[in-house]
DNA sequence: ACGAGGTCCTGCGAGC
DNA sequence: TGCTCGCAGGACCTCG
């Protein structure tokens, strides 16, 4: 679930909390999350490890420790990482993955309903080639329209699928790329690679605006979603096609279609303000 | 190279 | 009430 403005608003938050801080005491729950990493070696590896830096990397959040490794946790559909003051109720250990102690009696925590999620432990060289894979971040300066236009030129895919599509731009998932299709007013099935110049502009645009946009509201919840102090983020009102099928368009008043015909993910859209071009 | 579909998991709401 | 079914914000894999 967590997309990019999730899980930067995720990171801005636990960072102030973890960096310089030493983790002790990790206890993993569920085994099956991790990834290339055995779990006794996983353990080991947090014990009295002090954290470096917390950053996002598309959909990942990164926890550098002792200067050398990278925790990397994928939320996937139903993750979330929260600090709690306190030891956990038995409703907050319901789905824990992995719990870390921190000074002050607090505790870092890992949750994950579905299991989706993803923990890893990368080596520098690991982490060198793991995000050499991933496109490039929407809201860097150096994203600008004709890198995008590069990238979406590379396929005949669905322009919704490629913007989803981690290899060529990294942290945007179902949800923005529904936004971002309608804020630029195009089609999401077109094929990724016959957009003009100016509709890569406008898609440009509108992919930063609305990431930024809900970045500034603490991310979207439908459901899951939670920063790390537990609560929900408030962008989920200001939605203008995702989760709003059969409702009016705020552009022009059409019902809003959904369809399920590309890559088999809900797409909503207005079909006359998102006309084939 | 592409699309279709299965897989990892659990919960929830709809419908019967 | 209680059951089954389909769906859910992601990413990876195989098959044809």
């Amino acid at each position: 679930m967590p997309e990019l403005p999730e899980v930067e608003t995720i990171v801005r938050q636990l960072r102030p909390q973890l960096v310089g801080q030493t983790f002790r005491n990790p206890r993993l729950f569920h085994t099956d999350v991790l990834r290339g990493v055995r779990p006794a070696r996983f353990v080991a590896a947090l014990h009295n490890a002090r954290v470096g830096s917390v950053t996002r990397r598309a959909k990942h959040i990164v926890i550098r420790i002792q200067d050398r490794d990278r925790v990397v946790i994928q939320p996937r559909m139903t993750g979330a990482l929260l600090v709690y003051e306190r030891r956990l109720s038995a409703e907050q250990r319901r789905y824990a993955v992995l719990q870390v102690t921190l000074p002050g009696r607090r505790y870092l925590v890992y949750r994950d309903v579905r299991r989706l999620g993803t923990i890893s432990l990368l080596d520098a060289e690991a982490w060198t080639t793991y995000t050499d894979r991933i496109g490039p971040e929407p809201l860097s300066p150096k994203f600008t329209a004709s890198c995008l236009e590069t990238r979406m030129r590379r396929t005949r895919q669905a322009i919704k699928k490629a913007l989803m599509d981690q290899r060529l731009l990294a942290g945007v998932g179902n949800i923005y790329a529904n936004e971002a299709l309608f804020r630029a007013q195009i089609d999401p099935s077109r094929p990724a690679d016959g957009l003009s110049r100016p509709e890569c502009r406008r898609l440009h645009r509108a992919v930063r605006s609305v990431l930024r946009a809900a970045v500034d509201a603490g991310g979207t919840t439908i459901r899951d979603y939670r920063t790390s102090t537990g609560d929900p983020g408030s962008f989920q009102h200001v939605l203008q096609v995702y989760g709003r099928g059969g409702e009016p368009c705020v552009r022009c008043g059409t019902r809003l279609t959904t369809t399920h015909s590309i890559d088999a993910r809900s797409t909503t859209f207005c079909f006359r303000c998102q006309g084939p071009g």
